[in-house]
DNA sequence: CCAGACGTTGTT
DNA sequence: GTCTGG
DNA sequence: CCAGACGTTGTT
DNA sequence: GTCTGG
């Protein structure tokens, strides 16, 4: 389940944007590094109303009183058909720029989760496909937009760390993701694994674990063995 | 008809 | 808001 | 996703 | 063990 984001340089993506839709609104203006973004954080969301701004990571139905019914991922595979999820899908699609995201693995033995960075191969950066709402926060008196990504069947690399894997798309497929024209059909053909090779990670420090820690040490590789108890001599 | 749910993941 | 269950 | 809380009453 | 908050 990717539940933990990071996104420190969105300069690429906006150049990317605007070579291939044209100016847009920026409300998000200079970028507000995350090394660790935990639910509830706000992510910078490119909507198809041609807009660029931060949105609450985790979507909330118009409908929902309180914040808590947030979902941060929706599955691809019945994302159409949820109630939560079916009217953002049709009208509110957007795409997610992050430098990487987060999975921890359990070990069976020590029964502890480990931390993994993962990323794109070619050093870029990702595009997290997303469905978007606006969310009356009665404590704020205003809305807010809200956000959730979408979740697929892992590519083999990815299937060694976890069962799932976000929706990453690449960039000759923002158009159609974010058409209010594409068919249903055209969207389904969009929502699988990015390959393998695309796609790589590694180990992370402990300290991605609280979410109080920002700095750029949670997506360092650690490669710390951590030494068996006696063994020393 | 009204009431109540509306979600995902991982783990058991 | 919209669907499902009773 | 993980970390951290998990409670009540009366008084300030 | 399970829920809430970030």
């Amino acid at each position: 389940m990717p539940g933990r984001l990071s996104i420190f340089d969105d300069l690429a993506f906006k150049q990317d944007i605007a070579k291939k839709f044209g100016p847009f609104r920026d409300t998000v203006g200079l970028l507000n590094k995350r090394y660790n973004i935990a639910p509830t954080l706000n992510i910078p969301i490119y909507t198809n109303a041609k807009v660029y701004a931060y949105a609450h990571f985790g979507l909330i139905p118009s409908w929902a009183s309180q914040r808590s019914s947030m979902q941060i991922n929706a599955r691809s595979e019945t994302v159409f058909e949820k109630s939560s999820f079916k009217e953002a899908y049709k009208q509110r699609r957007c795409l997610i720029p992050l430098n990487g995201y987060f999975e921890w693995k359990k070990d069976a033995v020590s029964k502890t989760s480990k931390a993994h960075f993962i990323v794109s191969t070619s050093g870029d950066y990702f595009t997290f496909a997303g469905i978007y709402e606006s969310w009356y926060d009665n404590a704020l008196q205003k809305s807010i937009l809200t956000c959730a990504l979408l979740t697929t069947e892992p590519n083999e690399k990815i299937a060694k760390l976890h069962d799932r894997m976000p929706v990453i798309l690449e960039s000759n497929q923002w158009e159609l993701w974010l058409n209010p024209r594409s068919s249903y059909s055209e969207l389904n053909s969009l929502l699988i694994a990015l390959p393998s090779d695309k796609i790589r990670y590694f180990p992370v420090s402990e300290l991605v674990n609280s979410v109080k820690n920002n700095s750029i040490e949670c997506i360092i590789e650690d490669l710390e063995v951590k030494p068996r108890q006696g063994t020393l001599f």
